[in-house]
DNA sequence: AATTTATTTCAACGTTTGATGAAACGCAAG
DNA sequence: CTTGCGTTTCATCAAACGTTGAAATAAATT
């Protein structure tokens, strides 16, 4: 079982899948992906190609099936409200709820693959090629639904919003665990029903306020320009010499300059 | 000059910046900082440590001076609004505006930092560590704050705003450029100062709209449940097989299986 | 000037990296 | 059985990895 020439490549992606998800691209050697899928290190380019070829492949495989289905939940929703606009909410909910109908439900792989969207997303280096390539013509069309729903309103302020929500959103769906531990468990970052429930209002009101009629916004933004917005310039000879004295840093510790990591203090 | 012992370091650190703000902490090697900042290799370790203990460095060296930042501005305002609790905005403004005093006037330093922050915040890897450690203490602050200043809210809706608040800020700031392609120049990422602008009231309307006074949500929230949810479950046999026909997988070239990339097709 | 300490250079260590050529395997078609 | 093809194993490559010891140099202290 599991040998068919299918599943081992299938074994591989998931592999990757799950590695890449955790360390990123550069933090995951392809054979560790080979030790993981249980193969063979040939067998990863004989069946996925390079290692740049395999990470686009993980990735390529649920965008598609993810925008597809957003797409088809956008045209639902304007099927439905013809011929007026729909909702903002519904438009926003369109371009979340396919996140929520594929993780919310357990499945490990999607949950992966949102961990992995959330770094690309976010990564200078990976961003302008993975998600340019991948997701820009269904951002394309949700920003085109957001214009009619926002008659009058700026493209800068369409596109500015829309950011905002992307942000919001892979960083929720990445599940890094952190909204855990900082509300001390308050918050189940697992729990992305409820989460979601929270975040298409949440975006929908900043849509509203930055995109609908120019209500004159409240003049009380800023409080004061902090007591000193520059104090502290070069504390290289002040704050310093308070700490150590003898070496020219900081504070360092003996023999070599640095040693506090782990073993080997020698 | 920039000889001295002090320099060097800096250098170091300056490096490290500028490479792991571009690639993350597995994308960039420590011999490549060594060579970017113009230094023997020996000398990173002998003036930052380890590679882990680098990584470090580099991040808090920066979040220290932003957060006391951040911590003076919300005092100030607490100060100009007391009794009362400073209004939404300005709460947002203290937690948001340094990063604009820092990032909008030129620093590359700091824009590579909070680039830097965004890939750490994103990570199922180094979040848990680095946000916790080093940011959590402020937040908490920054969470008492606004709990005031939404009096009756519960303390998941705070937080999940919270939250998504920190996914539009830190992927706005990382400036990975993909708005600007995104919107065709309509956006311009680097233009800090309108996009503050505009992250202040979109994320105060969101904060309103989920811990304000319980309006009743509108409830066209979802447009239909899509036409198939689950559609396309395996398409290993039906989808693949119009693509190509000889190999078990989809359509690959030659020799060996998938060799698709660059250099060295034989 | 002599001595101590801080910094820098050089060379090397053992491991791991991404990738591949050549040979062996499994299996269906001839 | 034999041929042929898709798949798998095995061994290997040069390059780069993080880290360090020891020696050489520079700077500070006595």
């Amino acid at each position: 079982m599991a040998k068919t020439a299918a599943s081992t490549r299938k074994r591989i992606l998931d592999a990757a899948e799950k590695l890449f998800a955790d360390r990123g691209f550069h933090g995951v050697s392809v054979r560790e992906i080979a030790r993981e899928a249980g193969v063979d290190v040939a067998l990863v380019s004989y069946h996925c190609g390079r290692k740049n070829d395999l990470f686009e492949t993980v990735f390529l495989r649920r965008a598609e099936m993810l925008n597809e289905e957003r797409l088809q939940m956008l045209a639902a929703c304007r099927k439905a409200a013809a011929p007026e606009s729909p909702p903002l909410e519904a438009i926003i909910d369109a371009f979340t709820h396919p996140l929520l109908n594929r993780s919310a439900r357990g499945s490990a792989g999607w949950k992966r693959f949102f961990a992995l969207v959330a770094q690309v997303n976010n990564s200078p280096e990976l961003a302008p090629i993975g998600m340019t390539k991948f997701f820009d013509p269904l951002v394309q069309e949700f920003i085109a639904a957001l214009r009619d729903a926002l008659p009058g309103a700026r493209e800068e302020d369409i596109y500015w919003s829309y950011h905002f929500l992307s942000g919001a959103l892979t960083l929720t769906f990445a599940e890094t665990g952190r909204i855990d531990k900082l509300s001390g468990g308050v918050c189940r970052s697992s729990d992305l029903d409820s989460v979601h429930e929270r975040l298409v209002p949440y975006a929908a009101a900043g849509f509203r306020r930055l995109c609908g009629p120019p209500e004159k916004l409240p003049a009380a933004r800023r409080a004061k320009p902090a007591a000193k917005p520059a104090a502290k310039k070069t504390p290289g000879k002040a704050a310093k010499k308070t700490a150590g004295k003898t070496s020219a840093r900081g504070a360092k510790p003996a023999t070599r300059a640095v040693r506090k990591s782990t073993a080997r203090a020698g």
